[in-house]
DNA sequence: AATGAATGAGAGTTCATTCAT
DNA sequence: TATGAATGAACTCTCATTCAT
């Protein structure tokens, strides 16, 4: 039975084994990641995992619901200041790509949630798009940007900002990790995400 | 070893396989997907399956392959009589969504080569963003659209295809199939792309 | 999945693995007994177990059901001819004897049922227990006997059985099979027995 | 290392696992009874079990030990007065029936020790048999019994009271405990062995 | 062309036991 | 005296693949 840890040392060995398991399921994904190897990369028994975790599946949904929300955090800090919802858009994208740049893992997990755990996917989307749609709803009310459906709207950016960080970030990452997105591209997507979104001139 | 059918018989099993691997792969995705569901839903012994099939992975590909091909195929002929561009997304996402209604399993099944079989995955996008690439520098020259750069936009058109259909045709998929993308939806997409991609008013 | 054998050949592996979980069951319990041993003696792949049956417990109740099935059928061939209820149960008892010589593990695989598999081991004792306390019953109404509860004398008697056997054959087992029970023994028994069975002198 | 516990506090501690480890092994058996939940049981971290005893095995010998102690001391109590066999039968039955509506895992634990502790369960019924045996042969020869086989007899005395108490006792285990026997099954119990044993009318 | 019995490496998971604290 | 984190051997079970028929 698996347990919460009851002392630091116990805490920092759950920690290891998090971190470990976020790299082999982004390396090799959820099928192919063996206990052993996650318990291996953190330096500790196979036993020792059960400690903590009551399954392989428990880790990954543990994994997708952190990921998912130091992710809309360093969003969420990114767009506190925004003077307005095409600036926020910048910053939000920026932080974003900033994010799995750190953690290109993070495409991977949540595409693979599809079959391993759709409920952690369909959480991982949702929340997403919740804020999102709200902000959109909102802006859009304001005439900050074009009368655009909130709830689609939200959709397509953000199936926008999963394929151009796939494209330029995951599918560039090297031994060292993964590179920042090109500016070039970068602009390319803002110009885009603007066009869509602007006010239309009266 | 595995070879090409010999006979009408032989060619009509070897379809029959196919199309059970599209359900179960779609169903229960690749890992979870046994050679004896697969043959069992055609209807033949297991061993039947290596008579015309090198191995899951083989079947796998070559059934990206196929879907690649007549999705694009399937676009293609509805772009034909396009006027311009913009009356060419409308066209071509109407047939895109059209097919993955279809066969919604296309969704799972490309999100899964991440993994499975990321050659795959790749060639599967990369057809994909060649024709359109191509398409859109074309359009952008000739002044159909606005200027922009046609492989970042290529990869963010197919990226909202991806989740738009993804979100309201896989994910309201029922026991009797998936439903057509609802009309306001599509609308709203269309408007979103047409926002992003009209030449601005000089 | 398991299932039934289609074959003459899968028949026989069938049977084999089954003989062979008899013996290993019997000689170093169910805990221990582990499916590749359990293959090992039956010559076949671990795999191949899980061809055949659904997993270590099933194979456990079948043999059960097994074994209550062929000791029934024993004892109900021996007893056909006794003459009067003491008869059948010298007949009775001598035919639990001589197939639990060559059975010894019978006693062994019923006491681990306890836990193993309530439900075989219930109904193990419910099926002996049925018959014999319908033939108490019609032999004690018959005045062939002393009037006896015919439920709990069939417990007693089976009791009587089980323990005897457990300590002159079971225990006396070697390595070349177990001995049939002494006669004295199997004669004080029956001395046990027809005294506190047979009728009260008028 | 275990050792003999030096304090009040530390007895008591050991004396909290020994009886938590009868409710464990009565309940799931000695192979499902983990050493973590026999020590939360008593209340206590599991490192502290192997302060008192050497490991599972030995605590498990302890307690049909301890159960033999306990059970052949309250069956002499209760025979002590006796006028003859056939009372002191009653009075021991009387008692071990008693003794096992408090204890009903006895039965059980005696059951599994066939194979986790054959030496255990040999000197279990060896004790009681020993003792038995020997009353028997006084009181056939003092003729206040049939002359019986004392060993056979001792035997099947043994195997009614055990079959009997299971089948009244442990089987009709609740949530509250094990009921007393029912007054006609033990009369009924007491008519067979009374039937068995008294002398021949002359 | 088709069958299905057989294989065995490899998976996730459990748990008695040790030992540093 | 007591703790509980850590271990790793051993277990049951799965399934892609082979091959005799």
């Amino acid at each position: 039975m698996s347990s919460a840890p009851r002392t630091a040392r116990g805490r920092a060995t759950r920690d290891r084994i998090l971190d470990s398991a976020l790299k082999v399921f982004g390396e090799v994904g959820y099928h192919d990641a063996s206990i052993v190897r996650i318990t291996e990369g953190a330096g500790v028994a196979m036993g020792t995992f059960y400690l903590y975790f009551e399954g392989k599946l428990q880790v990954f949904n543990e994994l997708v619901e952190d990921l998912n929300r130091r992710m809309r955090h360093r969003m969420t800090q990114a767009i506190a200041a925004a003077p307005n919802r095409l600036e926020a858009e910048r910053a939000g994208f920026r932080a974003f790509f900033a994010f799995t740049t750190e953690v290109p893992q993070l495409y991977r997990i949540i595409r693979q949630a599809e079959f391993v755990s759709p409920e952690a996917m369909h959480l991982h989307y949702g929340r997403i798009v919740d804020g999102y749609r709200k902000a959109l709803a909102a802006a859009s009310d304001a005439g900050e940007i074009a009368p655009v459906d909130p709830e689609v709207t939200a959709w397509a950016l953000m199936g926008i900002g999963e394929i151009i960080g796939m494209r330029w970030i995951l599918w560039q990452e090297g031994s060292d990790g993964a590179p920042p997105i090109p500016d070039d591209v970068f602009e390319h997507t803002l110009d885009f995400i603007t066009r869509a979104l602007r006010p239309d001139k009266e």
